[in-house]
RNA sequence: UCCACGGUAGCUCAAUGGUAGAGCAUUCGGCUGUUAACCGAAGGGUUGUAAGUUCGAGUCUUACCCGUGGAGCCA
């Protein structure tokens, strides 16, 4: 059995070899402390040089940032020191000695590290926040898992573009001529829900927009549930429950992590349901109040939902837009035709919209018609359509951006730092 | 696509139109409790590219290249 920097409590008291590499050193003449990692954590080494051969203490010494070593040690609790252990040692085995890291302890322009993606994940920083991303996507895998969702994967190549807005990557595709990379899995959702009743989708999206901002990226992932039998409201609990459940899983599992990030972990705690609720119509007082100069019908900029959202401790979560901005699927409200039954869910701190759902329609004439006003190919979506001539049902889903949320979570300014290999419009290396 | 800003040592940045510098990193030396350790020394440059103005350009002008932030669009 491998022992790992975060089993280290089991260990107390025991000599241990662990194996990882070096993050930096500190020295003093006789004494050495080499700050090694894992990949499970930070431990901090005292290599003093009555307690190793000549022939330790000099292995120790050649080791640069970033070598990878064995090392073997007497474990001892140590408040003082980072993860609270410390490592007495009594042997050093060098595995290979690493060329000059271009990455050094002091600090580096985002040109810089983002060429050095491949290098830059091993710092500290990036190390806590790849950890706090892991346990958000476990946290939207439990909640789905616990509530008897079923996951169904749907296609990346897909023949056409979902919303028939979006600017999609186009691919070769053999003897069927051009196919796109998808940009969301929602129709293959509602497919789904209407075979498993409560399904979610989870993976990949990619745009070919070439939105140039911090809170963008070319791929991102998006989880998408879908359900049939929920009207609205149904589908707006449920958000809220699952955006409350995600933020306690993380805030009860990655404390370190979220120090590590220096979150103000106070602003998380208030995230708490019920969340507020605002129609797009009070949303619009509410800019207007601002001195906005904002037009009826319009969809709210990076800016205004700053504004909104600044309102609230909480995610807000505004409903009912005008259906001119929304997608052609979004079923009408009934009771005012001029707005979809739609939800945007607001990030608080100006993260901006973490989630995106609706009530589908599932009308049959209704979205025929909608297809048409759109300008959409009809036969591409046939199949989509049988969803309303076999047993048509009201459903609601949502998507909800990862990054996005890991970025508000995590309280990280840019949305590229939230992904291991981010791919941006004028960048798709390393 | 549009607007703004930037490009000088491996990295982060200085440098009135007048000899291109510092900190970190690297190498060497010193130090038995450091924690972005500290102290001393050394090596390290076609100032994004091209042209122009000038006795003289990192600095001024023009074009181009690359990047960053934002707008629009969106999650």
């Amino acid at each position: 059995m491998k022992i790992r920097i975060c089993d280290l409590g089991k260990h107390v008291g025991e000599t241990v070899t662990l194996k990882g590499w070096l993050f930096n050193k500190r020295k003093s003449g006789k004494v050495q402390f080499l700050m090694f990692r894992d990949g499970s954590g930070l431990l901090q080494c005292i290599v003093f040089k009555g307690n190793v051969s000549e022939e330790v203490f000099e292995e120790a010494k050649a080791l640069t940032q970033e070598s990878s070593f064995e090392v073997t040690g007497l474990v001892k609790e140590e408040p003082r020191a980072f993860g609270g252990f410390e490592l007495d040692v009594t042997n050093v085995k060098t595995i290979s000695k690493a060329e000059e890291f271009p990455i050094t302890p002091k600090e580096h322009g985002v040109e810089f590290l983002i060429d050095q993606r491949h290098l830059w994940l091993r710092s500290k920083k990036q190390w806590a926040l790849m950890r706090v991303r892991h346990r958000i996507v476990k946290a939207v895998r439990d909640f789905f898992d616990e509530r008897d969702f079923t996951l169904m994967d749907s296609p990346i190549i897909t023949p056409n573009a979902c919303e028939g807005t979006s600017t999609l990557f186009e691919t070769p595709y053999f003897d069927l001529g051009s196919a796109y990379l998808t940009q969301s899995g929602q129709l293959y959702a509602e497919a789904s829900a209407m075979a498993h009743g409560k399904v979610y989708t989870f993976g990949p999206t990619f745009r070919a927009e070439k939105s140039k901002t911090r809170r963008h990226l070319t791929e991102f992932w998006m989880v998408e549930p879908e359900m049939a039998f929920y009207d609205l409201n149904d589908d707006m609990d449920l958000a809220e429950e699952f955006l409350e459940y995600i933020v306690q899983s993380v805030l009860k599992d990655k404390k370190q992590e979220l120090e590590i990030l220096e979150r103000d972990i106070s602003k998380l705690e208030k995230v708490k349901r019920p969340f507020p609720r605002i129609s797009y119509d009070q949303a619009v007082e509410i800019l207007k109040e601002n001195g906005v100069d904002f037009k009826w019908g319009d969809d709210f900029g990076a800016e205004d939902e700053t504004i909104i959202s600044s309102r609230y401790d909480a995610p807000v979560l505004v409903h009912r837009y005008p259906s001119e901005i929304k997608a052609f699927y979004m079923k009408r409200d009934p009771e005012n035709p001029k707005v979809a039954l739609a939800v945007d869910v607001l990030a608080p701190e100006g993260y901006g919209e973490i989630i995106g759902g609706s009530q589908r329609e599932d009308d049959l004439e209704l979205l025929l018609g909608r297809i048409k006003e759109h300008d959409l190919p009809q036969e591409f979506f046939e199949w989509y359509l049988d969803l309303r001539r076999y047993g048509s049902v009201p459903h609601s889903g949502f998507g909800l951006g990862i990054e996005r949320t890991v970025a508000w979570i995590s309280g990280i300014k840019h949305i590229r730092e939230t992904i291991p290999f981010p791919r941006m419009i004028y960048r798709n290396t390393p």
